[in-house]
DNA sequence: TGCCAAAATTAGGGGTGCCTAAATTTAATT
DNA sequence: AATTAAATTTAGGCACCCCTAATTTTGGCA
């Protein structure tokens, strides 16, 4: 099955659009322009007229005053540099001595120069693989990504013993605690506590070290009943 | 000694301006404007603003109608791009089984993205060489260069043995050539032949081939006298 | 239903960095 | 010294992508 080609010459502006609309669009609804702001750090008027262009090159569909979608090639833009930003970050921490609280930012940049041929090297490097440090999914070059589905921490039972196997945030200073307290893909936890209402979680690691926080209820995920 | 800190943020543009002229400075003349539009493959109008521009931003002296200078600023801001420009070639070529006719590309887009600390943790991998792939010179994290003097292949005479040192092209298709044939630095070929007024010459491989041309004679050099 | 606040868009403007076409300066030649 | 060709600069414009301020639309709530 052959796919439309992709625009060959994005500039770097229309690929961060692309993927902060692609972010936007997981929650299920159209995103719009002022969330788009927001994560780009941008004024809501120009993004509207971004959103404007783009529409016209087909990367986006825009109905006015009601929000953006992504079209199939759009999306497959998108993926395309999720794929190219997850490798890259995969790559540094595996051969460069990157830890993965600090891989974010450099990957943010190089994400926009390096070539198709270049990530696929680092890809063949790493085996292919098909999580990152963070445990995120990385699209396959082909743009497909099978969206890995997690329990959060916060609906595991207390007294129960999980593998974490993804840690979302982007924030450098929280993958810095998390990992200083051994809270990384791959480690064993067990849910020793949790406030009313759904509120903050206690987790004991592996390492018999005790720690409570809200942060860990959304941010760190796990697969279910795997110990 | 404490160096004036370089502007934070210069554009990719102005990094291509600088270097181009960087380059044409090697010349030892003052780079026109023509020149520069050539190398850069922009009109000789462009130019002159963008050499206003620098001027007033302290990277490079403008003397109209005359030709353009890079100040200490604007010659250590042009070796910064050529230390990434040559870690990454050689990086690539030792770790992501890049040839050394393939990474010219890819490291003219990476250079404007990588941060210095991705540089020297490339540079550290690779065990801080003093030269890439086609034998140039890596300028320093300081901005100094030992830029070496080798005896063009022109002027070795015929019958003597030597060791080429660096094979100064760009062209990828050149740069195949040459490796097909065994000419890359620390080959070992001896001159046969070379036709009157400095033309066109012939060396014999260390393969035992015979090869004959223009282009051997400027893009190949070599250390006089070592085999 | 009518009003209000938030969201989104339009209007107008600025910096960068490129272009072409029209001067202008320089340097070489006669 | 005058002419001319090449190099260079100026003038005027355009695309991109951002901004602020003003306006329009929307959706919820009294």
């Amino acid at each position: 099955m052959s796919h439309t080609p992709l625009p060959s010459t994005l500039t770097r502006s229309v690929e961060d659009y692309l993927k902060a609309i692609y972010r936007l669009s997981l929650g299920g609804a159209p995103a719009g322009t002022t969330e788009i702001a927001h994560l780009l750090d941008l004024a809501p008027a120009s993004v509207t007229g971004m959103v404007k262009r783009l529409s016209e090159q087909g990367l986006l569909e825009h109905v006015p005053y009601k929000g953006v979608e992504l079209t199939a090639v759009g999306r497959r833009a998108a993926l395309r540099m999720v794929r190219r930003h997850r490798i890259l970050e995969s790559y540094l921490v595996a051969f460069l001595d990157y830890t993965w609280d600090a891989v974010h930012e450099e990957a943010e940049r190089l994400e926009h120069a390096v070539s198709d041929g270049l990530i696929e090297r680092m890809a063949t490097a790493l085996g292919n693989p098909s999580v990152d440090p963070h445990g995120d999914p990385i699209p396959a070059p082909d743009g497909t990504m099978v969206e890995l589905v997690y329990t959060p921490l916060s609906e595991i039972p207390v007294g129960q013993s999980v593998e974490l196997r993804r840690v979302e945030t982007g924030q450098a200073d929280r993958l810095r605690y998390f990992a200083e307290h051994g809270l990384v893909p791959g480690a064993a936890v067990m849910v020793v506590a949790r406030q009313p209402f759904g509120g903050p979680i206690a987790v004991r690691t592996s390492g018999g070290e005790q720690l409570l926080g809200a942060e860990l209820a959304g941010l760190l995920l796990c697969a279910a009943g795997a110990p």
